[in-house]
DNA sequence: CTATAATTTCAGTAATTACTGAAAATTCAG
DNA sequence: CTGAATTTTCAGTAATTACTGAAATTATAG
């Protein structure tokens, strides 16, 4: 199977990034080859227009499914196993993001919280908590926030997107609405799930 | 100079966890030390706790350095560099994602300009450059709005970001006001910067 | 079942990345 | 300036990660 030099050029383009991304070349070749294919490709396929080896593509495959980037499927009189990217984009996005958080955030929030329980004992461990429960706080707030944007529906998620900064004329909005009704929260105001 | 346990593990953690994140034992475990340290380090101080050779330490403070995850210094009588993590962690997370952004998101982003640029000479063509335009929009939404957040007072993202998901009831609320109004636009409302 | 097609595993090797010590370059006190 | 202190560079080597081909395993058509 051969490659217009548009996709050729896609590929390749994938296949070096993945060194940034966190995975290797093969990973990234693959995933791009998918991605751009109209139609779901078997493992021959694959190894045949990348050049790798019939194992590393089911290496390459396997770390795919292991960040749930793939979909497998079969085709009618065929025993083979056909592979491909999942359309919605933003169905990509969100199983990476999750994916990463799995793998990057959550051993370390894990490790922050028990590193806060422990009693401190020096000057030194006082100040290193401190440090910590501030990193420790940004992490939650954020992964929370994001785990919780991500059950929004994707037109309205875009529409939030695309307003910007402008969120916050919201914020105000709501504010003095909330002076005109007579506030009763002097204090804090956006809270409730923290 | 010696660890406490509980900055040893919050170092080891950060040892670990590097290749993860995409950068070395030695500069996880640098940045780690000099994040819970109390006081600025030099090289010196920084190899010695650690047990790394003293170039090996100058190239990680200079690989931390283009993340421009250091403020370096100077002690008073003292030719050496002093080198410590900057205290405010939202200022952190922002040169983190920055730097995230210009080594792993604009090289593709670039790529993906090019690409739809260019005169498809197939259906294949065709199809991929489909896919390539649900990408590039995704990420260019994605980073466009990323950037534009990050201008917001660390305490308005702080709110904004405790309400989660409820700030839909606020964009709800917008488009009711705007009804009464007297809606001109019929069509879409979040628009004026995309 | 059996034979064959398809996939996975894995030991060996290639390629890449990380680390060190010695030497070169830079900085600055005197 | 000079020379000692400090930092950086870099060639060589160690450690890690990626990839292959052969063998083992699994799946299924007949």
């Amino acid at each position: 199977m051969n490659l217009t030099p548009l996709a050729q050029n896609f590929v390749l383009h994938f296949g070096e990034m993945g060194s940034r991304w966190g995975i290797n070349r093969t990973v990234g070749q693959i995933y791009a080859l998918l991605y751009v294919s109209g139609r779901p490709l078997n493992a021959d396929d694959i190894a045949e227009t990348l050049n790798f080896s019939r194992s590393n593509v089911s290496m390459g495959l396997k770390e795919l499914e292991s960040w749930r980037l793939t979909r497998l499927q079969h085709l009618p009189n065929d025993r083979r196993e056909y592979f491909s990217a999942p359309d919605d984009v933003w169905a990509i996005f969100r199983s990476l993001a999750e994916e990463r958080r799995k793998r990057e955030i959550d051993p370390t929030l894990s490790m922050l919280r028990d590193a806060l329980m422990a009693i401190p004992s020096s000057d030194e461990d006082r100040h290193a908590q401190r440090r910590m429960r501030e990193m420790h706080d940004l992490i939650e707030l954020t992964t929370m926030w994001f785990n919780d944007v991500q059950k929004l529906e994707p037109d309205t998620l875009k529409q939030l997107m695309k307003m910007g900064t402008r969120v916050t004329a919201l914020l105000e909005m709501k504010d003095k609405l909330k002076m005109v009704a007579g506030g009763r929260s002097g204090k804090s105001d956006a809270d409730g799930q923290a």
